[in-house]
DNA sequence: CCGGTCGTTCAAATCAAAATGAACAAACAG
DNA sequence: CTGTTTGTTCATTTTGATTTGAACGACCGG
């Protein structure tokens, strides 16, 4: 049940067609996920879990990626929480073996709330501080573009209604 | 109609009420692009020209924001391209004066249409290829987890296609 | 034409984010 | 307990992207 030895470095290995097909889904994920501004690193070692046929532990991830231990190990944190990845054990051994899980719909959620809500709130809150002060220039000077500002402000306001509606949308339709 | 003194480099302003507006439109498109991934610089251009009266030339923009003559010069076009920004000429002046133009959807469908759809469309390609690795590997090994990883590229072709089929729902939806 | 302003380009400097790897803590085996 | 293996943390290094600024070309007014 050997693994390929993890001491040579890159993808060197049994069958070219199984490197091949790895290589394939680490470059597959890593351009995924940096879709979503996400490490490299997160995206090579989840398209090295895809296709494996049964769960791999952190060695194996950090021999056949090359990547440090650190990489692998906050990599694996990281994807665990998103709940892309889960340990499993094996019998024979005390390490933690991952596997991926195929939920994509968990990256993009997490993706969605984690980095679009938080600023959309904040955005809000920005423009409702912005509408005050426009509204407060416009009544000090006389006519002056004051008014122009205040419309354009509320202009966007609607936009960022727009996107915090459409944004459960989405979600809503990724999740089922 | 003389603008505030470009020489002056950060905020320092005659209004502490107009200063703070402006500090306040450059800050929320400055975390407004980034979730784009687009540079800071962006952000803060069209943050100034959104609460501009009117259209300003190049060298105010630099002074204002206290930005280089290079980034205010490639931000421009960028946002040019963008249709996000529009060049207006004022009459007696050599200069070209740029305006902000509000048109949210502009922005966002070109993130959408230029990073991606191409990524999209790569990956698909890229999912053929592992998924025809994935077969003849099937073929060639008796039972191993050739079938599982199969399975695996299948539902990830199904996600592939999912995302494919959102993203026009959402430009469309933006566009009107 | 000619001097000067305006704007672009690009190599070099700067900056921020990610990767590294050594030091450390926890878990276990004997 | 004690020595070893496994995994985490974090200061340092590396890497990639953005910004700078000087050099250049285009354009205009006189």
């Amino acid at each position: 049940m050997a693994r390929i030895d993890p001491s040579i470095t890159p993808a060197a290995e049994t069958a070219a067609a199984a490197g091949d097909l790895q290589a394939m889904s680490v470059d597959f994920f890593v351009s995924f996920v940096q879709v979503f501004g996400l490490p490299k690193s997160i995206g090579q070692i989840y398209g090295l879990l895809f296709v494996s046929a049964e769960p791999l532990p952190m060695d194996d991830i950090v021999g056949r990626l090359g990547i440090s231990k650190g990489s692998a190990s906050q990599g694996l944190a990281l994807l665990k929480s998103l709940g892309a990845v889960t340990s499993r054990s094996v019998p024979a051994d005390r390490r933690e073996h991952f596997e991926a899980d195929l939920n994509v719909s968990r990256i993009v959620t997490h993706f969605f709330e984690n980095r679009l809500q938080p600023r959309l709130e904040h955005g809000d809150r920005r423009l409702e501080e912005m509408m005050e002060l426009a509204r407060a220039a416009k009544r000090e000077t006389k006519g002056g573009g004051a008014t122009a500002v205040l419309t354009r402000i509320q202009a966007l306001q609607k936009w960022q209604k727009r996107g915090r509606n459409l944004l459960p949308m989405v979600v809503r339709w990724l999740k089922r």
